[in-house]
DNA sequence: TATAAAAGGACTAAAACGGTCCTAAAGGTG
DNA sequence: CACCTTTAGGACCGTTTTAGTCCTTTTATA
């Protein structure tokens, strides 16, 4: 249960060796997929979608490539998490109320939303500052 | 993410009826599928893998049906949510060490091995009679 | 023996996963 | 301007998982 997809590794794995860099370097996505050990195409298209909801930059001709959007200690765990696997949600009764006629009389559904607050915050306590700088 | 499939969601429905009835009752699959609004024949296969493992009973013939297989307040949740959904497992790289070549530097490892230990703390405490009192 | 269940197995449609490949667009360089 | 480099976008694709159904067999009761 909860399995965080390749695609989730994978954005995690690109995220942590731009944040490694110097600030400000520009990296070319087939030197951050060698480092990261992920198949490039795939990895393209992370991180395009990471462009487009600024947590990358990415810069195209000559001499382009990718940069954080912002400074490593800006970015959580969960922004990455979410933005390519979608919210952290263990049941789809605990976005919206009447995605199940249920949950007025359910007794579960109060366990899903402590297992979501408790993700939630986990993941939310940790930058990819620290993960960057905890990275060898 | 960590999304419960309807399997999942079914088999505590299933079980939670199952609790609410006068202890040592027998249920039929028609009747339990009825009250928990689940298909009859995909419970059937959930319940079935529950007899194995010993969280329900089964008796076949004329009077038949299912029973827990212990009282409810010896079965928790979490144990009900891994019997059908594998273990609890935010990143592969949890189960058993070499099952990423990275984890000896990867300092996102620990992330989810606290994720993982927040959700089975939610999960193993509570119990399929809470639940069954809490649910109208 | 007839009947009432659950058990087991085969099968299936649809969605999600894990990518690849090709073309287009944008930005440098000589 | 022409050419090269690099990301962007879209189409496509094989495999696995999900979410079931259906049919036959076994077991137990009456
Ligand atoms: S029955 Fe309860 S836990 Fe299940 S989906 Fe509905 S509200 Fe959520
Ligand atoms: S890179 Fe780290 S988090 Fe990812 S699978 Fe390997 S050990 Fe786990």
């Amino acid at each position: 249960m909860m399995e965080l997809t390749r695609k989730g590794e994978y954005a995690i794995r690109g995220i942590i060796y731009l944040a490694q860099l110097p600030p400000g370097k520009v990296a070319l996505i087939s030197e951050i997929a060698e480092a990261a050990e992920v198949p490039q195409t795939f990895l393209a298209k992370i991180l395009q979608s990471f462009a487009k909801i600024g947590i990358v930059k990415s810069f195209r001709g000559a001499g382009g490539g990718f940069t954080l959007g912002r400074s490593a200690e800006q970015i959580t765990l969960r922004e990455v998490v979410e933005a390519v696997e979608g919210p952290i949600l263990p049941n789809r009764c605990l976005l919206g109320a009447g995605s199940c006629e249920r949950d007025g009389t359910c007794g579960v559904h109060p366990v899903w939303r402590e297992v979501q607050g408790k993700v939630v915050e986990v993941l939310d306590g940790v930058t990819i500052k620290e993960l960057a700088t905890r990275t060898k």
